[in-house]
DNA sequence: CGCGTTGTCAACCATGTGGTTGAACAAGGT
DNA sequence: ACCTTGTTCAACCACATGGTTGACAACGCG
């Protein structure tokens, strides 16, 4: 799970670590701020804010004594471009037309070499 | 993580799953067409199917001794909607006005009582 | 009927993840 | 210099995850 796609979901896909972010869309915060609402230690956060950190989602400064922690949208774009991407595709499939033609074009090249993806095939 | 939210997200963090998606994207396919790209057994493939079926993002029906994995490009939606949303605040902040309005409201009400939010304290 | 094909279930293993506590480090304020 | 505040590091634990192999269920075909 090396490559940053697959670190910004994973990221995402934790429900306190969600919040978090949802929180930093509003305003900068502390560790300390970003903690309060969440019945976990200290370190707990810390550990959440490495995680996004890790995942591009947030950078940390300094302040004084303090760690503001500040959100970096543009990750936002890598993943749904990656969504829209195939969204699109998926929903062009439900045209008629395209339907029949993919299948025609299944039924003639089974080993899919057609291709619009991007990824290898990475595990 | 029992939330769906959180299910599509830690399905989408795998880079193989991932390629599963982008390919059901073009046509469905049976489980041995799809494990056939990967170096991994079949039965590690059923897994990701798994995964990615209690996800929302794929359905399997039956077809003689088939079972055809089929997309449901809808469950994008609760992705993107989530995305969109945080993104857009977020971008609202690097507007001036917003960014001194937004700092304004943090200095009188440091206890981020404000809410545009869903999600609760969760973890 | 018996057999190959297709796919799942179960048990197991190594590694990752989210949480804990306790200690340590960093930067001011007094 | 020292205490306080803010944050991280380290060790540990329970459980989830991704992979393996082996058994077996479901179905169509000869």
């Amino acid at each position: 799970m090396t490559d940053q796609l697959s670190r910004v979901f994973a990221a995402l896909a934790d429900p306190t670590r969600r919040d978090m972010v949802a929180r930093l869309t509003e305003a900068d915060h502390t560790v300390n701020d970003l903690a309060a609402p969440y019945d976990v230690s200290l370190q707990a956060v810390s550990k959440h804010l490495k995680v996004l950190e890790e995942a591009g989602l947030v950078t940390r400064s300094r302040e004084a004594q303090r760690r503001p922690v500040h959100l970096e949208a543009e990750v936002f774009d890598l993943m749904t471009k990656w969504i829209e991407r195939y969204r699109r595709q998926a929903e062009a499939r439900y045209t008629a037309l395209d339907a029949v033609l993919a299948r025609m074009q299944d039924e003639e090249d089974p080993t899919h070499t057609s291709d619009t993806r991007t990824e290898g095939t990475a595990s």
